[in-house]
DNA sequence: ATTACATAGTATGTATGGCATAATAGGTAA
DNA sequence: TTACCTATTATGCCATACATACTATGTAAT
């Protein structure tokens, strides 16, 4: 993602899945997902992408089957599983949590030292 | 902190340095603002917290000096540095952009493929 | 005094994960 | 037939979060 490097470590997998929760994609199909859901500001590049979907699948929160699409080109399609579903929402819980903490540090409701 | 695994990597920089921005304070007792100042939801380990001080430092971002407290302990007090301070307001601008980014892959404008 | 505990910092190693890059290959249009 | 876009795989680097262990000091309890 086009972010000063390390900002968004963590956050791609539940982009993913939560994507992934709306129905099957192909990994290039995704990256495109991704950044147009999201305004341009989300990228993932492929080398980010692939092996993300690769250990994902290896942790069976998605899996893919590979399909021939109408070109007659061979694709890989991901879908989400019940497991995957279960982490999703539990990574969103988080990721609200975490906005929470990182309001109450930024609003400064403390002095400082 | 206390997050599944690796949600919120990158943020922890940011955070120690708004934290510094307001005040100097030695390694220990940033360990103890974050939990505080979040609520509890943050924490950073020793582990964690040391080695992103030193990584600070050598960046340029904040400066560490050994004074003797009160009590006649040495201790390592750090304060951000102009260069930190640059780099904190970049950072937070990131952290807002990425958040509406989230938003709006998490609501759901897009109809699913 | 001695122990126990909280404070304070350093050093080391591991695992994760974002990313760049390169190699491969198929479909489409000039 | 060349060029370009699509599509996936593989390799390797680097940053970083974290656990652990080691060292050391001040304070309070015994």
């Amino acid at each position: 993602m086009k972010f000063e490097s390390q900002l968004l470590k963590g956050v791609a997998p539940v982009v993913v899945l939560e994507i992934l929760s709306r129905g099957q994609m192909y990994g290039y199909e995704l990256s495109q997902a991704i950044e147009e859901r999201s305004g341009d500001i989300l990228t993932l590049g492929k080398g980010t992408l692939y092996p993300l979907l690769y250990n994902l699948e290896a942790r069976k929160l998605v899996k893919g089957k590979w399909e021939t699409a109408d070109s007659g080109r061979e694709r890989r399609y991901y879908s989400i599983t019940s497991r995957g579903k279960g982490q999703l929402a539990r990574q969103k819980a988080q990721l609200r949590e975490l906005h929470t903490g990182l309001n109450l540090i930024f609003s400064g409701a403390f002095a400082p030292a």
